[in-house]
DNA sequence: TGACCGCCCATAAGAACCCATGATATCCCA
DNA sequence: TGGGATATCATGGGTTCTTATGGGCGGTCA
């Protein structure tokens, strides 16, 4: 496998780390060396985005061709850069998210770690499961 | 045969696992190098969908076409990657699937592995008496 | 000085790997 | 054509490795 694929239900710890499951794991460890990603709070739902860091360095690249005169380039910016937390898993492959994106996601003691093919999201469990039921009801481009 | 088709009959052993059938199995391997393969809950039917890996990477083409900060995207996203389970065969072509995606189907302790041409579904083997029996417009019930 | 953060080690549960076996189907040759 | 040898397949189980998780220790910054 190369991307992010399907759920892991996770603990967080008393010191607020989080396993990034094994499989997410290998998937990071192909983008780039380092397993360095990006924590952001999501502007659509109650959870937390994160990405590998390459992707961030991929949104920079594409922001670069913009008019800094556009004002569509600030908002952009700002939600790229403003509101980003870079993190490194430890050697056991855990993060510490920072206590305010947690509040975000209202998780507190279970976390749902959710693919999203290209990056993943930390979810509260019972909100990732009424967020999946939504999407279920709505039809999508996809198959199925 | 390059196709899913008809019906087999394994057993769930106390491990979890269940033998993909020896056509399905050669069925695989034509479509892509790795018999490898993603599982999704149908939310159509009380029944596991089994796609070849190969099936999902076309629907990932379609969305890499879009824009990633576009809502759609995550929309289709969640659909696609939130609730796939990627497995891999082991070397006696047996699978592991979660026990939620179990219970989603009710299987316990029989599986019928079914064809449905490009990629092949897991039900209880009542239950999938019974869709056969409503496919082909017969009264449900008097079964077995 | 005290809270916190990064680093390390320990461990139990679970997953993956490997080999074994009985049954069935297939092939081959008399 | 029949019957024995062979291959394939579904299934069972033992063993090893991985993984998620818990907790300890020392340094650091406020």
């Amino acid at each position: 496998m190369d991307q992010f694929l399907g759920s892991h239900v996770n603990r967080l710890d008393a010191k607020g780390r989080i396993s990034i499951p094994a499989p997410f794991r290998a998937a990071l460890k192909l983008t780039q060396e380092a397993a360095s990603i990006v924590l952001r709070r999501s502007h659509l739902h109650a959870c937390i985005d994160v990405w590998p860091m390459a992707m961030l360095e991929a949104s920079k690249a594409r922001l670069a061709q913009m008019d800094m005169l556009d004002p569509a380039y600030d908002d952009i910016a700002a939600r790229l850069f403003g509101d980003s937390f870079p993190a490194e898993p430890d050697k056991e492959g855990r993060i510490v998210v920072p206590a305010r994106y947690l509040q975000h996601a209202t998780i507190t003691e279970l976390v749902t770690l959710t693919g999203r093919g290209t990056y993943f999201q930390l979810w509260e469990p019972d909100a990732a499961e009424r967020r999946l039921n939504q999407v279920y009801g709505k039809p999508a481009g996809g198959s199925a």
